[in-house]
DNA sequence: GTCTATATTCTGATAGAC
DNA sequence: GTCTATCAGAATATAGAC
């Protein structure tokens, strides 16, 4: 009978170069935009030549669908390395909004792949779509406990925050202009949605 | 002395199929969007072999040149054709959400090529780009009457409505479910920056 | 598992006949 | 002004040697 390792350091190397190439892509997609990944580039990068990314990925939309399930786990890591959430609702809200906007700001071609038809043709796997609802829910959950919860309510949010973020990226890519807003803007949603607590901003 | 004609009809054939191919690429840009607008299938669809079209287009960035400044003629036009903005400042800030959200919704390939890097590489010439920065003053002229001045009071106004036409197109491209959020959008900012009035929307 | 070589397909653009 | 023929280059993907 052949000995089982609890180690496979096969496999381990294996998904070790996986991980290499999924880095590569990630800094093509920074550097030159989610359309300028392309296998020859990766491989430029992992010093491999393009066909052999075969023998880790069975087609380019794998290497795609690998980055987007990333993405998604990396905002709620990305929530939890941040200060915790306060417990005031409109603190909390605040913190949610700018915890949104700075992680969309730092990484532009990750904010974009994580968001549908930014690359033509590529549809998330089941399993890479999984964490993508797995993170909405985190969001969701800060909106409950600050007391939001209509389906009317979270749409008037992603209204917003994903409005303040298409905007900087916009106009102003490496500037502040619309995240200098975001404590106006969860004022006036808390405002409407009924959400206790001082204003964070005073009137004007 | 040679006669000047008041009427080039030589021109004039030259100016319609210009728009004939421009009128062709819209078609495909809506149909399939815009990256799959090519020479050969424009020239399909106008009759005319891919090369042909270099007889009245230098490239293929002139002919999406064309199209980017007849997008941003037609949103006034859009304006110009819809029922008077009404004088109350609310009914005037609705007027103009809904006008903007439903030429957005209306054509999303048009949409998107309005706003910039849509298509890798390609930049509005300096006249297309004149077409853009009158559309956005008539715009802001409307939020000029309706008393909204400030510079972050504009920022908040095209978060707003951008981000509900971004969700929206994101979301549920064939619905209604941020547009019904529209009133409840603009009694907010109205408030927030002290537009007078009674709210569009009863309070909760 | 990585290589070279190649298939296939598509793109924008140019040359030159008519 | 439109055509045919073609260029030059890019892309993903496959076959098969080592």
């Amino acid at each position: 009978m052949t000995a089982l390792p609890n180690r496979d350091r096969r496999s381990e190397r294996r998904e070790a170069t996986r991980l290499e190439i999924v880095d590569a892509a990630w800094r093509v997609a920074r550097e030159d935009g989610l359309a300028a990944v392309t296998l020859r580039e990766i491989g430029r990068l992992v010093g491999m030549q393009a066909p052999s990314l075969y023998s880790h990925f069975p087609s380019k939309n794998a290497i795609y669908d690998a980055m987007f399930g990333q993405a998604w786990q990396q905002i709620v890591t990305w929530f939890d390395d941040r200060p915790p959430m306060p417990s005031a609702p409109r603190r909390a809200l605040l913190w949610l909004a700018e915890g949104f906007f700075d992680f969309a700001v730092a990484d532009v071609a990750r904010y974009q792949l994580m968001n549908r038809a930014a690359v033509p043709g590529f549809q998330p796997s089941e399993d890479a779509y999984a964490h993508s609802v797995a993170a909405y829910g985190r969001m969701r959950d800060v909106l409950r406990a600050a007391g939001v919860r209509r389906a009317a309510d979270l749409d008037l949010w992603t209204a917003i925050t994903g409005g303040a973020v298409d905007q900087q990226l916009a106009n102003e890519p490496d500037g502040t202009r619309w995240r200098r807003q975001l404590a106006r803007l969860v004022d006036m949603f808390a405002d409407e949605v009924g959400v206790a607590g001082p204003k964070l901003r005073r009137a004007r």
